[in-house]
DNA sequence: CGCCTGCTTCGATGAACTTCTAATTAAAGA
DNA sequence: TCTTTAATTAGAAGTTCATCGAAGCAGGCG
């Protein structure tokens, strides 16, 4: 399940760069660029999605079973299962079954790298990423 | 034209509280945050918009004529516009005439909000914000 | 005043998106 | 094996969105 659908996750924008300032107002994005980071950022540009992304990142373990999720929202299980593939196709999160259950965990990467895009960044942590 | 229109900017998260990871990973967002900050992320979510944003933000002066936008791309002025628009209204850029032309320019301030709120908060730079 | 240029608004159209119900797959238990 | 529960896929309905051409507004200039 986590192995298909792989991310698009390599728009020559590199969040590493201990830039002084965000990429976005250093040089003017390129076509090919927004087009691989636009989707990045619809992916989380829905309230039900970003309540998705929250939820799961602040679950114990860093990880949350969808029937945790479903009951979050007064959703039909295959809307949420809809958001989950979206947030999913985008990279942002991945999933695994174990047994009955099917749990999902964010992947802090990607997350970092929109956050760097459109912010400041800072020269001790851009390193990390 | 910079008046009316007044930008959603105060989804009660706080990109300026020092936090030591983002606010979307410290605590659920609630029904209203998400349905706030979502617009927001929404009106970046485009490529055509990505590409305006970092244009004006990468002019010189930091503001930007419609007309230096414009030729940037392969649509109709209605269309830039319309971007244009959608971005003023999110909050994310203002805008005033000058004689003949109009120029545009970055809100900084909500940029580094939808931008902490994702990512890592540097302690540094989170106060300045 | 009348015209021209820059930009925006209006109205329409086709594509994409959110949500649902119904049907399907997968695993666990009687 | 049959049944039950968890989750996804399939298909459809209603809505939103991106884009265009046409029309309108605002400033400069002859």
């Amino acid at each position: 399940m986590s192995k298909q659908e792989l991310p698009i996750v390599d728009a020559g924008v590199d969040a590493s760069a201990g830039a002084c300032c965000a990429p976005l107002v250093c040089e003017p994005l390129s076509e090919g660029e927004a087009a691989e980071l636009a989707p990045l950022f619809k992916a989380i540009a829905d309230p039900v999605r970003l309540r998705l992304l929250s939820l799961i990142a602040c679950h114990e373990g860093g990880e949350a079973c969808v029937c945790d999720l479903t009951t979050a929202f007064d959703l039909t299980p295959p809307t949420i299962s809809h958001h989950l593939k979206v947030l999913r196709q985008a990279g942002l999160i991945d999933s695994e079954r174990r047994g009955t259950w099917v749990y999902y965990w964010i992947n802090p990467a990607v997350l970092a790298r929109m956050s760097a895009l459109i912010g400041p960044v800072s020269p001790a942590l851009a390193g990390t990423a």
